[in-house]
DNA sequence: ACCCCCATGTAATCGGTTACATGATTCT
DNA sequence: AGAATCATGTAACCGATTACATGGGGGT
């Protein structure tokens, strides 16, 4: 079977948080979600089209005059369902096998000098610590909003995911590191 | 500009290996890279032909008298010059962004019952358990090799990272299923 | 002037999966 | 007879990225 598309079910979980342009979906998704998905303007688009083509969503047009005019996407009663149906249903595809081009090439390290490998990974644990900064950016978001939203508690847990997994690689790169320099001398 | 296809180089790499076809390439990549690599039939020998075209490897047939006849690549100077090269270079996109649907749905759990969302996790958790297991078994294939490859040292190393990772979202599922069910009575 | 933010959209292209086709050998 | 493993390949399709196009408003 097909691997189902996501995408729609994201942009009407988006309209529940009270997203509900194109471009405002693509900022909270790059700014609350990045820790576990993208998405990019050449898909938002054309699938909030199609939602509304379909009836899962109603859009209307909203001209502002300081600020260009804006779509602005509300979901229907048959979207709703569309949507909690998804929720509740199983996921089949099993574990999401996460590229990783360091580890790729870490892998094939032999047939690279020493020092190279080591300077590859510290690079990846400065990109880790980055990461890390930027959850504690959207904790700091989240927690200090003005309005109380009810969907909270489920993004801090989402974002605890990221820090732990994060966490663990930036300690796995200290190790490596350290193992590595003592095979060189 | 636009990112690099890391495809033919992976396929070098698993030349370095003793892996010579394009089906034990692809055995491999399943069996030992599947922490952080996939790829498919699909890719495999397209990209084999063209890096035969381009002069990074050589293609032989050889025929088998006992099983179906086989085409093995080698790595020319060339190809191993193109290898290290990739090697060396830096890794300039950053981070995967590893999709995680799993997440995508508890993010939006306010919208399905406790029960289902605390089911969901506990069915993730069961994947990474078993995702554990066949990082033990990967572990074990490699510790017990007759041929002590100098590759070894480098494979247990993405291995680790790994565990680690996949240990601390087992852990990050046991305190928020707790969380989740003490929210709920 | 220039750049950034807001805001929407499309076309070309790419990387990758899935499904299909073929066919030999070995094990049950 | 049928299934499993070995082995190679292609075509259709899809999800997604990238680059491009447009255009108003505000700040330096």
């Amino acid at each position: 079977m097909p691997k189902e598309n996501d995408t729609p079910y994201v942009l009407l979980g988006m309209m529940t948080t009270g997203c509900n342009t194109g471009y405002s979906m693509k900022q909270m998704i790059d700014n609350s979600l990045s820790h576990f998905w993208k998405i990019s303007y050449g898909q938002i688009y054309p699938s909030l089209k199609k939602l509304t083509d379909e009836g899962l969503a109603v859009a209307k047009k909203e001209p502002q005059k300081d600020k260009p005019d804006k779509i602005t996407y509300e979901m229907t009663s048959v979207g709703r369902e569309a949507l909690e149906n998804w929720l509740t249903s199983p996921i089949e595809s099993g574990l999401p096998i996460q590229k990783n081009e360091w580890l790729l090439k870490l892998f094939f390290s032999r047939h690279e000098p020493a020092s190279s490998a080591i300077e590859k990974i510290r690079q990846y644990e400065k990109q880790l610590e980055e990461k890390l900064a930027i959850y504690r950016q959207i904790e700091q978001n989240i927690q200090n909003a003005e309005f109380r939203s009810e969907d909270e508690r489920f993004w801090l847990f989402t974002l605890r995911h990221g820090f732990k997994t994060t966490t663990a690689a930036i300690e796995w790169c200290q190790e490596v590191t350290e193992e590595l320099q003592n095979g060189e001398e």
